[in-house]
DNA sequence: CTTTGCATTCTTGTATGCAAGATTTTTGAG
DNA sequence: CTCAAAAATCTTGCATACAAGAATGCAAAG
């Protein structure tokens, strides 16, 4: 309420709506209005359509013309090219970065892991999430290139909500340990080793992915089967 | 005249101007007027916004608040970021490629760079960048990456419009000559040497890129130096 | 009971109106 | 002539109105 004026209406939508998306407030599949996220929202459906329109370049909800907006199902493919795209990326920085000391940003990076093992401790989702991607972007900075962040980060959203998913089940701790490892090869200039790590870590989310892909299966996108012809209508 | 009825109005916005914001055609640092920008594609504003909108996020416009609308200034920040994005998407995609072998493909790519000779003759840099394109392309789909492409796209287009401007100075030959190169390369199953060509393909756009940002000077950004205060006012 | 066609309702896509902030011009004083 | 302040103009940001297409429900026929 202090700081409404200064961003603007649709911003503050894409905003919101994004957090929402990643942070599966809002299930993929789930059908949202215009109107129904504008009264949500207190705005018109101006400023929201404009943020479903980036939303929908971005992927992360599907426009179907008239016909209703929903948010976008997980996609099997666009996981695995995000994968590709941020694997890549965060190997080469993480590789320059370990060329580099910054005492400052090193710390940032430190306490960014410490901070992590709290939010497990303390069992909070949105910090854990929060911490690693402020440490990734931490590495950006080492390496001197702060502009590749936005680039992983836009990779990273199509991977945010299986890695959400994959929080109920998952260790979390083993995450933590790959980051701590990846902080000491970094500091060591252990080039290599650092890329190794990183690799492992970044690989990690990736290994469950076909069992979420059954366990949370409206959540996917369905391969064009049509389900209800399988299940009867078991009323009587 | 005749796909009029497919695409939605400000889909046909954003493809226009993202078209000619790349080809030069709006000219950095132009100011473009969200009203006159509706006259001319003859619709209303609203998908207009629409359309500014989504090449803001790109970067392609900057929006300031109530004061206007302009055609981003090229920024070498943004220039470098771009390549390197690009370079490490582009290398572990044509490793990948020249491990793989579809006759089909392959045949795709060879038209292409003919056909991009054929657009140096003729004289045609809209011909050139499209098959360019096309080519680069045609290796994430050898890859069996097409989802990478549009990432690559992405980055891309902050440097475009540097190439657009190269090529006014350029050598274009020398470019199909290394597109010859590794396209040679990858189907000798050579990654090694794929790599090696593609990079330095990829690296010689920059090479003129502090002497572009001379000879061009308006239109890339400025460094925030008050040009007003250091000459007088000459007039008497 | 199932199916087909129609009418209703709902949702988006676009146009337009209005208000607030920024820019420019004008006007007046020194 | 210079500078400053205020008014007028311009431009965007948001809300609203309207139209067209899609989905849904209903009724009638087989």
């Amino acid at each position: 309420m202090a700081r409404d004026t200064k961003i603007s209406a649709a911003e503050h939508c894409y905003r919101t709506l994004s957090r929402k998306i990643i942070g599966l407030e809002l299930k993929p599949n789930e059908p949202i209005g215009e109107h129904a996220l504008a009264d949500l929202l207190g705005v018109s459906r101006t400023p929201v359509r404009e943020a479903l329109s980036r939303l929908s370049a971005e992927g992360l909800v599907d426009l179907r013309s008239r016909a209703g907006v929903v948010v976008a199902p997980i996609r099997m493919d666009a996981v695995r090219t995000a994968q590709f795209v941020r694997e890549q990326l965060e190997l080469a920085i993480v590789a320059e970065a370990a060329q580099q000391s910054n005492r400052r940003i090193l710390l940032g990076i430190r306490q960014a892991i410490e901070e992590q093992e709290l939010a497990i401790v303390e069992d909070n989702p949105d910090l854990f999430f929060e911490c690693d991607e402020r440490m990734h972007a931490l590495y950006c900075s080492l390496a001197g290139r702060e502009g590749v962040w936005s680039f992983i980060s836009d990779a990273k959203k199509h991977m945010d909500r299986v890695r959400r998913l994959s929080v109920q089940a998952g260790q979390l701790d083993q995450l933590v340990q790959d980051h701590q490892g990846v902080l000491e090869a970094v500091m060591a200039r252990d080039t290599e080793k650092a890329r190794e790590i990183m690799q492992l870590h970044l690989r990690r989310v990736m290994l469950d992915l076909s069992e979420l892909g059954r366990l949370f299966a409206p959540y996917f996108e369905q391969n064009e089967a049509k389900a209800e012809g399988q299940s009867p209508a078991g009323q009587s």
